[in-house]
DNA sequence: GCCAACGTTGGC
DNA sequence: GCCAACGTTGGC
């Protein structure tokens, strides 16, 4: 099967792509997604070599601000067995679970970012998911030219002496 | 901080 | 099964 796409959001309050570089092996499990249609992605889309753009939201700026690549498939989301955890699911089985994860590893890290409004301002890019109004799913496909099209956008900033 | 967009819940 | 109420996401 040809290789996927995607997109995961992540506020770089919470968990950034630095916290992913500082991780053991750059590597982190990607869990607590509570959303049937970012399961879908999750536990029947990706698979082990999949490249993911890593998205920074909710901070200035918004941006994809590198790739990482799935070394690990779909399995069972732990935290929605742990009472103690934040995304502890009380009706979640252990013999059917609901919720999935995958395992996310630091491929490259833009040395800047490509902004949410550069994005928005290139007409190849009509049609990605995260440029869609209301879009809010935090697993998302992207299209190979569109992932790219952003990958070459990275490195064509990276190597840009800063304003 | 606001609020539009969207997903989920629950009464009926 | 409908849909109003509610909660959350996330750009602005």
């Amino acid at each position: 099967m040809a290789r996927a796409y995607w997109l995961v959001k992540s506020e770089p309050n919470v968990f950034s792509i630095d916290n992913l570089a500082a991780a053991p092996d750059k590597s982190t499990v990607w869990d607590g997604v509570r959303n049937y249609q970012a399961r879908r992605s999750l536990r029947d889309g990706m698979r082990e070599g999949d490249e993911v753009l890593f998205y920074h939201s909710r901070v200035e700026p918004m941006a994809v601000v590198g790739v990482t690549k799935v070394v690990r498939e779909g399995f069972p989301d732990p935290s929605q067995f742990d009472p103690k955890h934040k995304y502890f699911d009380p009706d979640s089985r252990r013999d059917k679970p609901r919720w999935y994860a995958v395992q996310l590893q630091l491929v490259s890290k833009f040395k800047h970012p490509v902004t949410l409004a550069s994005m928005r301002d290139m007409p190849e890019l009509e049609g990605l998911p995260l440029l869609k109004k209301g879009s809010r799913l935090s697993v998302q496909p992207v299209g190979a030219e569109h992932f790219a099209m952003i990958v070459a956008l990275g490195k064509r900033l990276s190597a840009q002496p800063k304003d």
